[in-house]
RNA sequence: GCCGCUUUAGCUCAGCUGGUAGAGCACCUCAUUCGUAAUGAGGGGGUCACAGGUUCGAGUCCUGUAAGCGGCACCA
């Protein structure tokens, strides 16, 4: 059989010879060196025999291709450890991820934290006793056999459930086994030490709810100790930015024990979102949106009208009158909207209908899902319904598509990707219906300039939707932004219009959303700006400092002018050292600071300060209000002059 | 909801093997009027999450509850 190399040379070999062997014709030090071989492009343990003509390429450990395998590779080592440490427990799954791996157990007693600096220390063992680690391929029942004889109930599962097909392969790492796919390292000791075990959890077998819990227990892994050190350094300028810390330090928002997953908003914090919602209020009139204001409360039979009471009621905050009369709070608004179309006749000529609503949601969610701003149970989303005919779909999907990429631009954020949701397994609808529905949405979006990434079977059960994912500053993915297809509710609550000819025809729904809600949203703006706003989202854009107490009327006026230009002006004239004063507005992610001392007072001018540098510009206090004036105009109201 | 961890002053945290609470920042007062990231001195402030229990004695040990944190599950 024939043998290419990279170098397009290709060289002539007896069938079934391995990469080691191939390594080893080429140079000792190169076999030795090698960390595994790419065969056509899938990774291959070095010593696993080839079958045939192919491409052949050598990775060394510090290829970035290797990392994963490293990471596999170090979470078996983990593995081993364990079970020397720890004997009786079983091991299920233990696979890479990003930027670590875990691995999942079967043991009666939980894990404790003390637990982990002993794992580690017994798997630096391990990787110093240079184990070897070899595959072979065993016979499915034998395998089966095997583990249910040494009590590893679950692997002889994961084998039972693969196809016959499927080859059984067992990895041999030392005296230790696990049944693995791989590819593998040639031995622990390639895998390194630049190893760190993070943090404990309960975690269920195949990710179901209804099966036994196991313990998993995370790591990260790097090819060298430097990547280690730079990763943990990431973590802890991620923590820095997170968005409960500085919504606390910059007296943004709180929550408290009576009200889980409910925000109050402080001065400060409902400014940036007044900010926030004028802005986008702003952008949906001129995208031709009408906004209107739905009840928070409905009676029951509204909610079984609409099929939340029978299938969402788990999450909905139920209120009882005093007279017995059931009431829920609204979870969506969508039903209320359908409400508003419905009222009176609809014709063919309002279509499309944009309706959109800042509509204020409650839902049930559970306890252990709460998570600061990002996951609440009272938010507010930046929802629109889109009444359209079927073959408006495709144009206004179009719209959407450029209207949610443009406000994620102006708000600091770039939609990293769209992803194309497909149909469930379980779903409502014909294949023809889905064929067309997914593809009306694909197309729209390859309208509007975006090839969006299809996500199998994460469709809602009735309908596919796209959903944007966006990336902040430090390269953290979110999805903002959603739109699904609905022929349903308009079904449901009976909406129609008048068609041209005459006759009742049924609208299609486009649920939408491009922030999501506010509450997440500010939470992922907070983290994305590690809380240092652009000067027209901050909530106080300017701070007047004065030097001392004989600048303070000057200041005052300085205040007064900046005011007039419409900036956010506080005024800080305590009697304190200007270096004090820059500190403290500097800590507070006060983008300008105007510093005003009897110089400034003599001329009129203000020495402009900007967060992050050190430099000063010294103007007229009338060309510091048209500068900072201009500055602080929204995105959407500077495309304009 | 499930698993693990945590809960001490407004915030961040210290308090060893049980003997009755401490720091820094913040806050208040006084002095200081000082040109670009912390001026000095003084002062006030804690039912140690809550409820039980063990003990002569509990912030410290045990049990339960709640909330927070990290995951899992959930997010039609």
């Amino acid at each position: 059989m024939q043998l290419q190399f990279p170098d397009g040379a290709k060289r002539d070999y007896e069938t079934g010879i391995t990469a080691r062997a191939v390594a080893e014709g080429i140079s000792p030090s190169l076999a030795k060196r090698a960390a595994l071989a790419r065969i056509d492009g899938h990774l291959r343990d070095l010593d696993r025999p080839i079958e045939g003509d192919a491409r052949i390429e050598f990775l060394m450990r510090d290829d970035p291709a290797v990392l994963d395998t490293i990471r596999h590779d170090t979470s078996h080592v983990m593995a081993e450890a364990v079970q020397e440490l720890f004997p009786g427990t079983q091991v299920t799954i233990g696979p890479a991820i990003e930027d670590g791996f875990y691995y999942d157990f079967a043991r009666e007693t939980p894990f404790s934290l003390e637990d982990l600096p002993k794992i580690e220390q017994r798997m630096r063992e391990i990787v110093d006793r240079d184990e070897k680690i070899t595959r072979e391929v065993w016979d499915r029942n034998e395998a089966i056999k095997h583990f249910e004889a040494i009590g590893e109930a679950y692997k002889a599962e994961i084998i039972t459930d693969l196809p016959e097909s499927e080859t059984i392969t067992v990895y041999r790492q030392g005296n230790w086994k696990d049944l693995c796919l791989g590819p593998h390292l040639p031995s622990t000791k390639m895998v390194g030490k630049a190893f760190k075990l993070t943090k404990l959890a309960g975690a269920y077998w195949r990710g179901d709810h209804r099966n036994a819990q196991l313990q998993r227990i995370y790591g990260t892994a790097w090819a060298t100790q430097a990547d280690l050190d730079a990763y943990l350094l990431r973590l802890e300028e991620a923590e820095k930015r997170d968005h409960r810390k500085l919504g606390r330090s910059m007296d943004l928002f709180h929550m408290q024990e009576e009200g889980r997953g409910m925000v109050f908003w402080h001065p400060k914090g409902w400014q940036l979102w007044r900010t926030l919602e004028a802005y986008m209020r702003r952008r949906l009139d001129a995208a031709g949106y009408v906004e209107v204001k739905t009840p928070q409360v409905l009676d029951r039979s509204f909610w079984e009208k609409s099929g939340h009471w029978e299938k969402y009621r788990p999450n909905m905050f139920v209120c009882e009158t005093e007279e017995g009369e059931v009431l829920s709070l609204k979870p969506m608004n969508c039903p209320g909207h359908v409400q508003i179309f419905d009222y009176g006749q609809r014709s063919y000529r309002e279509l499309p209908l944009r309706m959109a609503e800042f509509g204020a949601c409650h839902r049930y969610e559970p306890s252990g899902s709460l998570h600061g701003l990002m996951r609440v149970r009272g938010f507010t989303q930046d929802d629109a319904h889109i009444f359209c005919r079927e073959d408006q779909i495709v144009e206004e999907t179009a719209r959407f598509v450029e209207l949610t990429r443009m406000i994620h631009k102006d708000l600091g954020m770039e939609t990293a990707y769209v992803n194309l949701a497909t149909r469930p397994e379980i779903r409502a609808g014909s294949d023809e219906f889905w064929d067309k529905a997914e593809g009306m949405l694909g197309e729209a979006a390859r309208l509007a300039g975006v090839k969006p990434v299809i996500a199998e079977g994460d469709g809602a059960f009735y309908a596919p939707k796209l959903d944007f994912i966006v990336k902040d500053a430090i390269g953290r993915e979110w999805t903002c932004g959603t739109l699904q297809l609905d022929y349903v509710l308009p079904e449901r609550l009976g909406a129609e219009y008048v068609a041209e000819d005459g006759s009742k025809q049924r609208p299609v729904m486009l649920h939408r959303a491009i922030l999501g809600s506010f509450e997440r949203f500010i939470g992922i703006m907070i983290e994305n700006y590690a809380g240092a706003f652009p000067l027209w989202l901050a909530p106080t854009q300017v701070v007047v400092a004065t030097i001392t107490s004989d600048a303070e009327s000057y200041g005052q006026r300085a205040v007064e002018t900046l005011r007039a230009a419409g900036l956010r002006v506080e005024g800080d004239f305590r009697n304190e050292k200007i270096n004090y004063k820059v500190r403290e507005h500097s800590v507070a992610k006060v983008p300008v600071i105007a510093v005003v001392g009897r110089k400034e007072a003599e001329t009129g001018q203000v020495a402009l300060r900007r967060l992050g540098s050190d430099g000063q510009q010294i103007v007229s206090l009338e060309e510091a209000a048209r500068i900072l004036g201009a500055e602080s105009l929204p995105p959407d109201l500077r495309e304009n002059t």
